[in-house]
DNA sequence: TGTACATCAGTGAACGCGCGTTCACTGATGTAC
DNA sequence: TGTACATCAGTGAACGCGCGTTCACTGATGTAC
């Protein structure tokens, strides 16, 4: 019997324990919310002692945090995915896609979503955490520049514009989610992405 | 020494301790937020046993929905409060000053806001709860109502426009809270309440 | 290729903490007569 | 007006729990020679 046809379990080192305990950590999250997520909950999900995340996360904030940024950078490809599949489409056609993306993520990532944007939980001076974060919120202004032809920074009306976009995309997704507009959480999935872009459209008029 | 002059502490009988927690538990909540509110703290805050919240609240949950329909309450006089300041403007301008109250509202009380709107600690169930709940989205709609001149029940465009309204502000609200938008909170209080209205007006067009 | 050794990644017991809840109790209040 | 008594609102000790963190440790890995 060779050492690959060893089981993998029972190992003394985990081989990536960073990695498994950040897919633990979402579990956690998912499954008891922000309110009811633990360490040590993680720690059992990835069949390691309590102690452990320790040497790879330096305390409870270190893990959301490294959760969090990972969010952004799924959240950044969801986001691109969409842009990308309205390639050739005006821009404002592109710019809601994206808001669509936005809100697609927010309700297939609830927990997740909230600790990424409602949370105090994170450390938002972690570098690892600022910079998807703050690329996620430059892709918003160059969507909004892309449309307008200009660079939103410029002007108040550029910023309000953006302002406006991540405004109702975003109330759109915590109202979703917190489950709190009957008549739109009633909506079947398709009507729902007709009537949520039909929203959006209202902000990006011209 | 008549019992008049007597010092109120020291008495046995609190007087009106359901009262005392729920202003106990608005500070705790102010000052812990959602994650760190604990039972005990607001039983301390009261200055009474922390098995005293029990014969008024049957627990936490019970005590939380009972903070969250006050702030319900106080949320719908804030709104109404801008409705009616601006009585006898057009429909419009009473609808997006409806909704700077409502912005308002979240940022005077922000834990409290959260409270209402985003968290899983409160009893969605609890009548004295959904009541006050019901009470400030029928205000809304009846706004938008009022603004359109039908009942936004009717139709589809007109259950948009209730969303979309709502949409806006709840995601200015948020992205206020959540500090994610530097160009909206570097503002001053003035040019604040200037864009949030023109921002708001984007949504409430025709 | 073999050996010595430093470094790393994990273990598991122990710590102190604050929490919600329960319970027998006691002091105050209100009511019936 | 006085008394007996039920009911109510609060006390404080005790419970068990899960938490994050610390610590001495051990087993595996990687590297220098």
């Amino acid at each position: 019997m060779t050492n690959l046809e060893k089981p993998v379990e029972r190992r003394y080192h985990h081989g990536d324990l960073r990695r498994a305990l950040l897919l633990a950590a979402e579990d956690e999250l998912a499954e008891k919310g922000i309110e009811g997520f633990s360490l040590r909950g993680c720690a059992k999900r990835a069949g390691v002692s309590h102690a452990a995340p320790a040497h790879h996360f330096t305390d409870v904030t270190g893990l959301l945090s490294a959760l969090a940024a990972d969010g952004f950078e799924r959240f950044l490809s969801t986001t691109n995915g969409r842009l990308n599949a309205a390639a050739g489409r005006p821009p404002r056609e592109r710019l809601i896609a994206m808001g669509l993306g936005y809100i697609d993520f927010a309700r297939r990532n609830p927990a997740l979503f909230r600790l990424m944007f409602s949370s105090n939980k994170t450390d938002p001076q972690n570098e690892t955490l600022r910079e998807p974060a703050a690329t996620a919120f430059q892709q918003l202004v160059s969507s909004v520049g892309e449309k307008t032809g200009t660079d939103p920074y410029g002007s108040r009306d550029g910023q309000l514009q953006v302002a406006a976009t991540w405004a109702i995309v975003h109330g759109l997704a915590h109202l979703l989610l917190s489950e709190q507009m009957r008549f739109l959480n009633e909506r079947t999935e398709d009507e729902l992405e007709a009537d949520l872009a039909s929203i959006i459209a209202r902000v990006t008029l011209p």
